[in-house]
DNA sequence: CGTTAAGCGGTTATCGATAATCGTTGACGA
DNA sequence: TCGTCAACGATTATCGATAACCGCTTAACG
């Protein structure tokens, strides 16, 4: 069997694909020897990949009990805006020593958001807004709160949200609120820099919460989250 | 071979006490085969924890080429106040709602740090001082909250810096700085509890910049930090 | 009937062996 | 002398097989 690199790496790229595809879904279990069956490779690679999903969070293990694909639910969607604020505040400050050498990157992102949003491609429309967030804590030459911000596997997780914000209020276009944040950079203010980010997470994470609120004042608590719309296959960094 | 638990996380947990006692330093290579022989085992659950370890930031591997104990230079241990400060900023104000929960806890855990500040035990001072912080951020009741500062690794840090405090600066008792905390947490104010807990970590921060300041103006850049003391061996948890 | 325990199917955890890969060494030729 | 490359030893990545374990079913027992 011919491989560029290592299998184990293969299948947590073809796992990660399945689960993001919604072919897995939360909850589901990821039996090691099946998954081996079905790729035709031993169950060593196929365990590896799975340890390495846990440490990304995507799946979550019992020992002698196996792998299943791991159940986001409310209360983690919705906690996840304060860290994110704080962080990206503080990244946001950093940011503006180096503000000149992404503003063009910031610039391309927000347009490819404006693009993605008219047409409701919710896929692209994630991965510009990631990548617009990503250049600014990389911007910020701190490595362990890149690090900490990466932690948070934030791709994974707008991708849902966003998922979920298109479909319950398409008319929110997020691109517009990036705008503010490149105007502080060029200010070169970073505290004004920083609390312009602070507050377009936390404003992110507020649309959140309303559409939790209204979709169901009933159950409160733990309301999984499901992603279960057919979705295209992602791959490819549009140029 | 009886075993109570996964032998991958019995491997985990020694290597992982090889490493903090220093009879690995950094730099020094783990070979998979080599430890599974010496430890009476396959080589599978080496590999396994060695994974894990990775994950934990205290090892990184180089495919086809094996792991090694990870070098942590000034730079990173720098970086991190920053980000520490603003999870902990947050953590303070979130946890005041559940500060009688804690105020025990803080009180013990302060009191057990003032002891071994005394006898200039460093293990077990790393020790309550990770929980004091700990403590905070649990009561913070945000899970990604805590899950986020957790990947920090700051047990292992702790140790590793505050070693290297005591050693340089042998006055400075830490314990005190907590007291403001404990006292904040009682009045109840989330955002001046949070501005201490922020202050406490910068302070700290600060503290060890001056350390590796005045240790060496020449060599400004990525000066490893070794650990290089003789040490006792840890374990259990004292009352 | 309810309870316990042995049996069973399915899966994980671990093993021992082998294939693939890396870094180095040293012979060889320019 | 220097650079290239085949061969080697060391180590990782993967394999296929087996032991250990979990949850469930069922049969014996009170």
């Amino acid at each position: 069997m011919i491989q560029r690199v290592v299998l184990s790496e293969q299948v947590k790229e073809e796992l990660l694909d399945d689960i993001m595809a919604g072919r897995y879904k939360p909850g589901d279990r990821l039996v090691e020897s099946q998954i081996a069956k079905r790729m035709g490779i031993s169950q060593s690679p196929v365990r590896e990949a799975l340890r390495d999903m846990v440490a990304m969070r995507f799946v979550e293990v019992e020992p002698h009990k196996g792998a299943r694909v791991r159940q986001i639910d409310q209360r983690e969607v919705l906690e996840i805006y304060p860290v994110r604020a704080c962080l990206e505040e503080l990244a946001g400050q950093l940011a503006v020593a180096h503000a000149g050498d992404i503003l063009d990157d910031l610039q391309k992102s927000t347009e490819r958001m404006t693009a993605a949003f008219e047409a409701q491609d919710v896929r692209t429309l994630a991965h510009w807004d990631v990548r617009f967030h990503r250049a600014i804590l990389e911007a910020s030459g701190n490595q362990i709160l890149i690090e900490t911000w990466n932690s948070l596997m934030i791709e994974a997780r707008t991708f849902v949200t966003l998922n979920n914000l298109i479909s319950r209020k398409p008319h929110i276009n997020l691109a517009g609120r990036h705008m503010p944040i490149i105007e502080a950079l060029q200010e070169g203010d970073p505290i004004r820099c920083g609390r312009v980010m602070r507050e377009h997470v936390e404003e992110f994470g507020d649309v959140m919460h309303g559409i939790f609120e209204d979709g169901d004042e009933s159950t409160t608590d733990l309301k999984p989250f499901e992603l279960d719309m057919a979705l295209p296959p992602l791959k490819a960094e549009a140029g």
